[in-house]
DNA sequence: GTTATTATAGACCCATTAAGTCTCTAATTA
DNA sequence: TAATTAGAGACTTAATGGGTCTATAATAAC
């Protein structure tokens, strides 16, 4: 089980954003050169970013994105749910009862996860201790 | 990001080996039957689970499965591990530094998953409260 | 208003993995 | 010795991840 590469993509564009320009946004051009990576394949998740309502697109000459100023703490879940999506690591077939145990143990084992990631905001890491 | 479906079956084999027999190993043909799989394909989890040493197989005429007697408390890490492997959910692919910040969160995160999936026993789930 | 510059959308392709089948072999017991 | 079981591995198919390419739309500079 493994985070998807574009989720790996998405963390460090996000970092750059938020360490780099809080007004003057950045073209998707100069992120995917400093992330080394095809900028129209970049382009792809910072659009799953924008809907996620985490950052703002700015189109035309000297556009690019920047963050939303109304989120100012974005979590690490806030970006691993708008990439990966927000389906649950186990979905098991039949479904039987609603008191299932194993379902129960996984499910609540992904929420302690989740709960650290949405503790955890990316700006945190703009300013070092 | 999810759990194969080998680990869903996985789980629900060890639960039933759990509840039903102390002492006498039960076929992977039974097995097979009680979750509506292939016995062939059944059986490629059970040698997993034989090689991470929380099962016994027992072969020849009324032989199978049975659990350890070394090892009663299985954890849901235990079995989770035993089919998908250790690898983190997390690999990034530069790796500069060691006190990299973003593969520090990702990894803290799966470790809370990990700690709470290796405190829940399979066995708790067949003796219910 | 025209042109250059940017984001957005979507079709498309390729490699890898998941999921499953089939067959043959080895070990053990009746 | 024959029946019954696990174990190993080749093979197939479908789905997904990861990525390219092209065409369109919006905006700012000129
Ligand atoms: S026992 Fe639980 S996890 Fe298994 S099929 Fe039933 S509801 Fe799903
Ligand atoms: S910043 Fe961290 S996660 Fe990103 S490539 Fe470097 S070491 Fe890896």
């Amino acid at each position: 089980m493994k985070y998807s590469q574009a989720t790996d993509y998405a963390l460090h564009a996000m970092l750059h954003l938020v360490s780099e320009a809080p007004d003057k946004p950045v073209s998707v051009h100069l992120l995917a050169e400093k992330l080394g990576v095809s900028p129209t394949y970049l382009s792809k998740m910072l659009t799953k970013l924008v809907k996620a309502g985490l950052i703002q697109s700015v189109p035309g000459a000297n556009g690019g994105y920047r963050l939303r100023r109304s989120q100012e703490d974005i979590s690490f879940l806030d970006i691993i749910h708008a990439i990966e999506g927000t389906a649950s690591v186990f979905e098991c077939s039949l479904n039987h009862s609603s008191e299932c145990q194993i379902q129960q143990v996984v499910m609540d084992a992904e929420r302690q996860m989740e709960e650290y990631l949405r503790s955890r905001k990316i700006s945190d890491l703009a300013r070092p201790s």
